[in-house]
DNA sequence: TAGATTGTTAATCGATTAACAATC
DNA sequence: TAGATTGTTAATCGATTAACAATC
């Protein structure tokens, strides 16, 4: 599948894989690598790396490879990085309350802004520092606190309602921790996180030995 | 890529798609489902779905399609799920507790049944019911309980140093929540599970419009 | 300059889809 | 039987890789 900008979604996908490659190897002291050293490091061909980043420009010396600190400069830029991006979370039960609190968003540039739920016995409670709103009232609050994406932490039997209701308020990217695969309108990217679906293709080599 | 027994990786990891799907038409009351209905519900094409299918055998009837809880079945067989797996926890932060109290892996069929961790002063406490072992004892441990399947969750600056320990431990399946790729032999396998990662790729797509 | 490595084109490879005979 | 849908082959599509001229 190819992106309105005509770049493959799966080029898109390996470049957060290349940023934190060379974050690392910037904290690590390394100036300059060439594409094949990254390949190695990430088990991919130099061919691969070159031809994914010459989507987006060209940003390498011949002979001498790529400096660490322009590219990441670079795939910073071109994946939206150089900005904070405003995260509400919805569904405030026991999963709800670990996103909240995780820690690994917010040095990468998310920020929780805000929570909500449905259930009266939890709207109006505070969640790792954030009063948790009503989800009827999303439309409203979302745009107040200037939300670009939501993480869906609802029970699978309501995801789809909530996922609906998301897309009704105009929200474009989801990522989604509920164990069902929901539908969305094109316009609207959804990704799933759900470790039993990666342990649930796992047994298959296990067993087939 | 394509595995040993010739079915390539990319059908394997449809699979659990489908099986969440026809579980759901099941528990729904629905008896019977052709290719093109369940590719309607999970957005693909019913050729892909014959297909994929094919490389294990011959499900359906023609004129008629699927039965659904023979399907079931069959797929719940090929995926090896009619069966329960012992899992592993390394790694007891706050991460790693909610792994261990994660109530969605037991109806799966997974069962955490020991934890692990480095420091003292976790060692030997108790999380989610688990006694914490000390990581140094995993591969004496995890032989007496019959563990299969390893999660990681550990910071990402020691999680290629785990892993490693884990490989030379003889653990052939993986599930890694640091963010961190990490680097195994061939005839292991690794599923990274990244929020960050899923949200780095959509930003590209909030961005470029 | 000589050596190394990029950026890009063309070749290869593999996955997806269309089409249809087989058959329930 | 007529209609529907499978299983499978062949065609298409797209992604990966190899190769190499350009050039730092």
């Amino acid at each position: 599948m190819t992106t309105h900008s005509g770049v493959p979604e799966v080029v898109v996908d390996r470049l957060p894989q290349y940023l934190r490659a060379l974050a690392q190897l910037e904290s690590s002291g390394f100036d300059v690598i060439s594409s094949q050293q990254l390949g190695e490091l990430l088990q991919v061909t130099p061919a691969q790396i070159r031809k994914d980043l010459s989507y987006f420009g060209r940003f390498g010396k011949q002979g001498r490879g790529y400096s660490i600190s322009h590219l990441l400069e670079r795939l910073r830029n071109i994946l939206g990085l150089d900005q904070t991006w405003n995260v509400a979370v919805v569904g405030v039960g026991r999963l709800g309350r670990s996103i909240i609190s995780y820690p690994g968003f917010e040095p990468e540039g998310f920020r929780v802004v805000c929570a909500f739920d449905s259930d009266p016995a939890v709207v109006g409670q505070v969640a790792g520092g954030l009063t948790v709103y009503n989800f009827a009232d999303y439309a409203e609050i979302a745009e107040r606190e200037h939300v670009q994406i939501a993480i869906v932490a609802v029970p699978a039997n309501v995801a789809q309602a909530v996922i609906d209701n998301l897309v009704a308020a105009g929200v474009k990217s989801i990522l989604n921790y509920a164990p069902k695969s929901a539908l969305t309108p094109p316009d609207v990217r959804i990704r799933n996180v759900d470790p039993v679906v990666s342990l649930q293709s796992m047994t298959y080599y296990l067993s087939a030995v």
